[in-house]
DNA sequence: TATTGTTATACTCTATAACTATA
DNA sequence: TATAGTTATAGAGTATAACAATA
């Protein structure tokens, strides 16, 4: 639930008391409280390319092949339908991504990334990894993937 | 970054082009994803009490000893401080917190939960585990105690 | 009849700046 | 001079409903 959009840094460290409250053991607070962090430092490392977080991610996902369609990034990214209009025309303006018919349903768009787009994504992607590092950068390797298989445990549940 | 307040929720499983692609092994969208798939489903469950995530996280904070002043509620919970103000605000309404001023520091307000909301916390506590558990309900208490830890690293980190 | 994408709109959340009272 | 809390406000993010085109 916490998300506050401090580039320059909140101390990260709390009272004994409240670590140790109600809280200090509740999944979905560290959940919270740690996206914030990770979600603050993207926003800002990623701003050197006018991305953000979100952006980022749909010009990534358009990347992916087959492309997705509008419904499924909203799916996959978990915003709202109407939210992905907005974003794709703002990466679409910048040339970065192009809306394709899909032949096969002629509802449907697919998203996909322009040759500029691709370049972009790879540089943004050097630069989340680096900003990200700074977060969990005191995790070794293996903690580091021991994490992201639980994440994507709970990230793709059923 | 996604989030969206889907209690009927969406089909959690993803095209596998998208799941493949640079977002999967991206820890601040697994990081983003898990966070929003638990919020909304803390967020449905905590109605219930006509609580959110966030005033649930005041009102269980405030049950800490010592009681947090709102400063550190605002840096514990990564909230500005003018938020802060306005949750409290409703929390006190509803008799649920008090503001206390502190002898030492004349500035500063201690946010105290009153028996009821201590009361209600620990009721709310009880539904927000239990939402947390279909969230993450697959994980062994292993792999949950494993998770927290590492998530406790990266939401405290330094 | 249901679904994809779109638009418009209302609402909630978040950030900023200015102010007060204390320190 | 700096900090805790407050207020007001603007901006970003999110949700809802209605619509056109297609299935």
């Amino acid at each position: 639930m916490p998300t506050r959009d401090d580039t320059a840094a909140t101390p990260a460290s709390a009272p004994a008391g409240l670590t140790a409250s109600i809280l200090g053991d509740d999944l979905s607070f560290l959940l919270a409280r740690a996206n914030a962090l990770s979600l603050s430092a993207g926003n800002a490392a990623l701003a050197v390319h006018d991305l953000k977080a979100r952006s980022y991610a749909v010009l990534a996902a358009a990347c992916a092949t087959p492309p997705p369609s509008q419904r499924e990034l909203a799916d996959f990214l978990r915003l709202d339908p109407s939210q992905v209009v907005s974003l794709v025309d703002q990466l679409e303006q910048r040339g970065l991504v192009e809306r394709r018919a899909d032949p096969q349903d002629r509802r449907a768009n697919a998203v996909v990334a322009t040759a500029a787009g691709e370049a972009l994504a790879r540089d943004a992607q050097q630069t989340a990894r680096r900003a990200e590092e700074a977060v969990h950068g005191d995790l070794d390797p293996d903690e580091r993937r021991t994490l992201m298989a639980l994440l994507r445990r709970l990230a793709f549940a059923s």
